[in-house]
RNA sequence: GCAGGGAUGGUCGAGCGGUCAAAGGCGCUAGGUUGAGGGCCUAGUGGGUGAGUCCCUUCGCGGGUUCGAAUCCCGUUCCCUGCACCA
């Protein structure tokens, strides 16, 4: 047995592939296949998620080369992006979280985290640590392709892609809305959050209504509701503020003012206004030209957007509630003097919504249960009828111009209408409150001008991408639907940030690539890759790209013409991509990035052929997190449970698109199937008398039909596992060629228990077991290869199995009869045991019928006639006179209808000598000596009527 | 809301028109092995009947198509995931 947390077999193994160079691929005249997974963005070590993601295309790779292709399969290390800066810089300052989410999370020693103040550092710490622990995974990488998105010579190849994009014309400039601190003076990702993680950012619309010559600016969600505005809330108890905005006065919060600043340029506080004053004042509504009274209202946020709103209690429940809390508040009446103006506004209808009446807010609150403006359940009442309207909402006939139309359709036209008109404006504020960055500050959103983005919006681009999608392989299909929206959906995407490693915009010094940009063709690096440490970053121009890539004939540098061909036809011959596998919840963005730049790049040849997306990691059921500290480190799994375990486990648990469960005691019995499979080699040993070497074996003609029965059984395994493999189904692959194939062999053990004293029986049992240990140690290779090394190799098979070929299924050794006589036995000792626990009684003998030849002929008939048509199954069976008693005819055709559809028939089988065969198996078996009747000559109760074909009849006493 | 996926036995999870009371794992029960335990091996694991290889109920819920449906169609309820500047 092979001791599977004995890592210095797979250390040798590993070792000795390294040496003899087998996973270093180069163009030769075999066929290819080029696979790459989403390199990682290595920030902290590999967890056992991480580790599903890179054994899938490893599995791949060494199912595909035993099966003779030149297998190209490289690594690469996404170093770009903004993360490592902000755990730098949280490192710097002693921020104890992160540092016990490095030490114990990620379990990196003290000596190191004193260096992780340097972000390129920490890049490069956990890079390395990824490229060890890919290798004690085993893993088939070409190493020689290795590289990080910040060598100078990747760099020199985005700015030539980038070049590319925005000679097409797919690449434009604008402005954006981003997370931001103000402490930091930085945008900030979620991973540089105290709090708010996730959190959407919001477009909101700015209403302006004027009140002499000044405007308070009311921020809204829904613009069309101006139709039904009845006043306008401020908060009394806030303080307001006058500000200058490109010559017109504004009215708005304090707060407010915090927020957007970052959003509008040349924005000014002029002076304080104070806001009890303003209660009672009106303004001018910019649509309707009505005149509004401002009211005072607790539930206005001064935090949120402008910390002005306007009311429109038809439609909003908050306004409506207010409203109503005001009416009833005799004290505040009184106090700005609003009695009877409050008592006279009444809400207004604008948009008709089927199933309510003129006020859905009214009705909302009534349904929902809102006692007062403080409720919490006003925010879900809020949130129901806002989805509601916007759904189903059309806008009511008293409105003119919008009358009828959606209520979407309104918003745009209006929102459109509003800022046309310079009546609007718009504002971005967070989807939730608050966010607050690491540093502790409150942060805000930005408008980033002069941003550049990629513009997927261009129709002529989403129909390249279409068709490059359209004649790609998508596993599992089903995300097929999923690209097709995203590529329709996607809008432009900001592609340059302010902060982080990586490349600089070519043409905008100032900006860096973002990476989600900056990995979507770097496949067609890795064709070069091997080339460029021995060729300086600075020859590197888009000529060079260009005519690698494009054939472009460009190239007119100093790099050798001989070496410069060769980088040319080694890209020629790995491209197009065949298989690009990433995770799922990368379709949206990333995968569909690589399809749109791959489509605008490269000419249709060398698009790509194939997706697989992969599925997320539980552990225990739970969500794996890294931040969470629910993670188990991949090198903790392999030290504890060994390599191929690891492998095994994160390749049987689920199919690589599902969600995968790392459970414990799964492992547990994945540790002792493998257990089970290393000993195998011993027991056939020991039937064999001798150790065993494949370099004897030989075949030959298998006689017993026990014996031909593991041989199809075996072949038809090898069919399935092969065809799943080749759909990346690693699951269904190793159930095929793991643990039926087990259940097979045990099966097989079982049946030939008492047969091993006969020495001729024992002699083609082990050839019979020798052939299929061969094929099973090939079979496995893929999954857990050091252990089959082993195996291997302690049978004297030919160099490493991991070159060996993939084993062939051969159709002659699939014998359909051979199976079914096999059902035929097992399902004959079922019954008698059956009819024991029935009677309750231990029988001496056991008599067995097999069914007469003109039941069969009634049988085929019937199978013939397809379906349960008594009559016509009875008729033909007459007509033919295949029996003389026809009421046994008819009795037995009535009794085979129903069954003969649901039997596989595949012909007629000598029952009689199989069943004879299996004599010592079944009197062994039942414990009560078996006697098998061709013509019943002894059968006191008549019981051998009941003989059906494929199913005897039994008598027991 | 939009898009995609799903609902199967104690549980995880196959199956996607007949061979389905439904693979396999885990769990549980019994027997064997063992000094004990673990591990391993064997059998069982919806209900009934109790001399016959059968019958009944079951694959979210309600209808339908078919000789036949877990599987196909329609309706319905519930669940999960994504909706962006985050790699």
């Amino acid at each position: 047995m092979i001791i599977l947390t004995n890592h210095d077999i797979e250390n040798k193994w590993q070792k000795k592939w390294a040496e003899s160079q087998i996973f270093e691929s180069d163009p030769d005249n075999r066929e290819k296949i080029f696979l790459t997974v989403a390199y990682p963005y290595p920030s902290g070590a590999m967890h056992i998620g991480h580790g599903r993601t890179y054994t899938v295309p490893d599995v791949y790779a060494r199912f595909k080369r035993m099966q003779g292709y030149n297998v190209l399969f490289p690594m690469g290390w996404h170093v770009t992006g903004a993360p490592v800066i902000g755990i730098a810089k949280r490192i710097a300052r002693k921020d104890q979280w992160t540092l016990d989410i490095y030490k114990n999370v990620h379990k990196v020693p003290e000596e190191e985290i004193s260096k992780f103040t340097d972000p390129e550092y920490i890049v490069k710490y956990f890079s390395s640590e990824y490229h060890q622990v890919m290798q004690r995974l085993g893993y088939s990488i070409d190493w020689r392709r290795e590289f990080r998105t910040t060598d100078p010579h990747y760099q020199k190849f985005i700015e030539w892609q980038f070049r590319q994009l925005e000679s097409k014309g797919f690449v434009s400039k604008g402005e954006h809305p981003v997370k931001y601190c103000p402490g930091c003076e930085n945008p900030v990702g979620d991973h540089d959050l105290l709090e708010g993680e996730g959190v959407g950012i919001n477009e909101l619309t700015l209403v302006k209504f004027e009140m002499d010559g000044d405007f308070f600016v009311a921020a809204t969600f829904r613009p069309e509701t101006l139709f039904g505005a009845t006043n306008l809330w401020i908060n009394p108890d806030e303080e307001y503020i006058k500000v200058d905005m490109h010559g017109e006065n504004w009215i708005i919060s304090k707060k407010s003012y915090y927020n957007l600043v970052h959003q509008k340029k040349g924005i000014n506080v002029l002076e304080d206004v104070y806001a009890p004053g303003m209660i009672g004042k009106y303004v001018k509504n910019p649509l309707t030209c009505i005149e509004h009274i401002i009211l005072p209202a607790s539930f206005v946020d001064p935090e949120y957007a402008s910390g002005v709103v306007y009311s429109v209690p038809a439609h909003a429940p908050a306004d409506y509630i207010a409203l109503k809390d005001l009416k009833e508040n005799e004290e505040i009446l009184e106090r700005y003097k609003l009695k009877e103006k409050v008592q006279k506004i009444q809400p207004i209808n604008v948009v008709t919504l089927k199933g309510f009446g003129k006020f859905p807010a009214a009705e909302i609150i009534e349904k929902f249960g809102v006692k007062n403006q403080q409720d919490e359940k006003l925010k879900d009442a809020t949130n129901e009828l806002y989805k509601l309207e916007h759904a189903k909402g059309i806008m009511s006939n008293h409105i003119e111009d919008y009358k009828d139309l959606s209520v979407q359709k309104a918003r745009d036209e209006i929102i459109n209408y509003l800022l046309e008109s310079d009546k609007g404006d718009l504002m971005h504020d967070f989807a939730e409150k608050p966010v607050i960055c690491r540093c502790g500050t409150k942060a805000v959103v930005k408008i980033l001008e002069d941003q550049w983005f990629l513009k997927y919006s261009d129709d002529k681009w989403k129909k390249l991408a279409m068709n490059c999608l359209e004649q790609e392989n998508i596993i599992p299909p089903e995300v097929r639907a999923n690209f097709e929206y995203y590529i329709g959906w996607l809008d432009d995407w900001a592609c340059s940030r302010r902060t982080g490693l990586g490349t600089k915009l070519p043409w905008d010094k100032q900006w860096l690539i973002e990476p989600l940009s900056d990995s979507t063709i770097y496949m067609a690096y890795y064709a070069i890759a091997k080339y460029m440490k021995d060729i300086d970053s600075d020859k590197l121009d888009d000529s060079f790209f260009s005519d690698v890539y494009l054939n472009a004939g460009s190239y007119s540098g100093d790099i050798d013409h001989e070496l410069f061909n060769e980088i040319k036809n080694e890209f020629d011959y790995w491209y197009p991509l065949n298989w690009r596998l990433s995770a799922k919840d990368l379709v949206g963005n990333h995968l569909s990035f690589h399809i749109f730049h791959h489509s605008a790049i490269f000419p249709e040849d060398k698009w790509p052929k194939g997706i697989v997306v992969f599925g997320m990691g539980l552990l225990e059921g739970h969500k794996m997190s890294s931040s969470k500290g629910n993670v188990i480190l991949l090198e903790d799994a392999i030290k504890t449970h060994g390599a191929d375990v690891v492998r095994l486990f994160l390749m049987a648990s689920a199919e690589p698109w599902q969600d995968f469960d790392w459970r414990e005691k799964e492992l547990k019995g994945i540790k002792r199937r493998i257990e089970w499979f290393s000993e195998f080699v011993e027991r056939i040993a020991e039937i064999s008398d001798s150790s065993i070497s494949l370099k004897s074996l030989e075949l030959g003609e298998i006689q017993k039909s026990i014996n031909k029965w593991l041989l199809s059984q075996v072949n038809m395994r090898i069919k399935d596992a092969t065809e799943a493999l080749e759909g990346f189904q690693t699951r269904k692959a190793l159930q095929e060629a793991l643990f039926l194939f087990k259940k097979d062999i045990d099966h097989y053990f079982h049946r030939i228990e008492h047969e091993l004293e006969n020495h001729e029986a024992r002699e083609e049992i082990s050839i019979t077991l020798i052939y299929v240990l061969s094929n099973w140690i090939r079979l496995m290779t893929p999954f857990t290869p050091h252990t089959c090394e082993e195996m291997w190799n302690k049978i004297e098979g030919e160099g490493f199995v991991s070159c060996a070929q993939w084993p062939e299924y051969e159709p002659d050794l699939i014998d359909e009869k051979v199976l079914k006589a096999e059902e035929i036995v097992q399902g004959l000792a079922n019954d008698i045991k059956e009819i024991k626990k029935i009677t309750d009684r231990q029988p001496e003998k056991i008599h067995v019928y097999i069914a007469p030849n003109w039941k069969l002929k009634v049988f085929e008939i019937a199978k013939e006639v397809g379906r349960p048509d008594i009559g016509q199954i009875m008729g033909r069976s007459i007509k033919l006179n295949l029996h003389d008693d026809k009421k046994e005819i008819a009795d037995f055709a009535k009794k085979i209808a129903r069954e003969v559809t649901k039997t596989k028939y595949v012909g007629k089988i000598d029952e009689y000598s199989i069943i004879r065969d299996s004599l010592d198996f079944l009197s062994h078996e039942l414990g009560a000596e078996v006697i098998v009747y061709e013509d019943p000559t002894y059968d006191p109760q008549n019981k051998s009527r009941n003989a059906m074909p494929y199913k005897p009849a039994i008598y027991i006493e």
